[in-house]
DNA sequence: CTATTATCGGAACGATGACTCCACTTACAC
DNA sequence: GTGTAAGTGGAGTCATCGTTCCGATAATAG
């Protein structure tokens, strides 16, 4: 524990659990959009609970979302060491795709600017830029055009409906927007 | 005019008029977001005289997107009459890129369902099959892929700031989409 | 000019949702 | 056990927005 602070009451870091938990299953259900209330609800706590704990709705979110988007970084470091960067920077593409597909707050949580999104630019920056030197990536795109590109992508997958239709339409669209991002023959 | 509607005053044919203009400015600037007051004021009128002329606020998005999107029909009817299938369907998509950049009410205006969405996934659907059939577009997207595709970029195309930079990134953007959407050498 | 009635403006309503306040409860130190 | 301060819950506040209501206004017919 730092100094500063002192050690949390145990029915508080109980509530405080019980609150992210809510908190990770709505906003990954509903995106950034569900009421706050409803979190509370889900948690068994009363909305001022929420508020001891987290300043701000956004402030819960942030503490949400951080953990999923720190596992993408840590998965997109272990890729770029892998050999073959072209295949790293795809395969990371594709477990973005997949995550935004199952989890509606990936989306927003892009859009958020704060130190997720930095955190996720300098990750793209090294698996682009490695891909771009080997060939796999076409050489203009940079990494604000990536997250642009990736906003709108995973905010329609969003909309897309479950189940295996949903999922191959998932995979073609997906798949069209890789493919754009390979390197293209002379015309 | 119809036999069953009575002539319009000649004032309330002049307020219709300027809260269509007003409804046409602040949507385009701002999508379908921009409270209802805001354009009533931009009218010079009072909420109750929208209300007069449309039953809802829906409504008036309808009426102002719906001219928008039959110039793109017409535009997409006329180029898919055109020799060449290929550059009809990228013309096009070209034609919509360059509109949604200009004007924020666009994706909203994909994302409503009726009878606006209707006519542009026809419209599209001729455009596609045509370049598909001449090879200039992968046989597997669909017409549904499309549309999220188009949903996706466009709404983060609304974010990108104006200026050349802006516009150079656009460009870069879409073009990731249509070299994806082409038809891929065999690997 | 006057009566009629469509139209107008904007105050008021109801819903929603983030956030605050405070009387009550309860964990923990002693 | 008891005192006390941390913690709680949920009613209440404030702001936003779509929508409705109605007394005032003014266009039009006769």
């Amino acid at each position: 524990m730092s100094p500063g602070e002192r050690a949390l009451r145990a029915d508080a870091q109980r509530n405080r659990e019980k609150v992210l938990r809510a908190a990770r299953e709505a906003f990954a259900a509903g995106g950034y959009g569900v009421p706050l209330d409803e979190i509370a609800a889900l948690a068994g706590v009363g909305p001022g609970t929420v508020y001891r704990h987290f300043p701000s709705k956004e402030a819960l979110f942030e503490a949400v979302v951080g953990a999923r988007v720190s596992d993408l970084i840590d998965d997109a470091r272990e890729r770029a060491a892998a050999a073959d960067p072209g295949a790293a920077f795809f395969g990371f593409l594709g477990r973005m795709g997949a995550e935004a597909a199952a989890k509606r707050d990936l989306p927003d949580a892009i859009s958020v600017d704060g130190a997720v999104q930095e955190a996720l630019r300098e990750a793209f920056g090294v698996l682009l830029r490695r891909a771009q030197q080997a060939g796999a990536v076409r050489p203009d795109v940079t990494v604000p055009d990536l997250i642009v590109l990736l906003k709108g992508l995973m905010g329609s997958l969003k909309e897309v409906p479950p189940g295996p239709a949903g999922a191959a339409q998932r995979d073609r669209v997906v798949a069209v927007v890789m493919d754009g991002l390979r390197q293209p023959a002379a015309p």
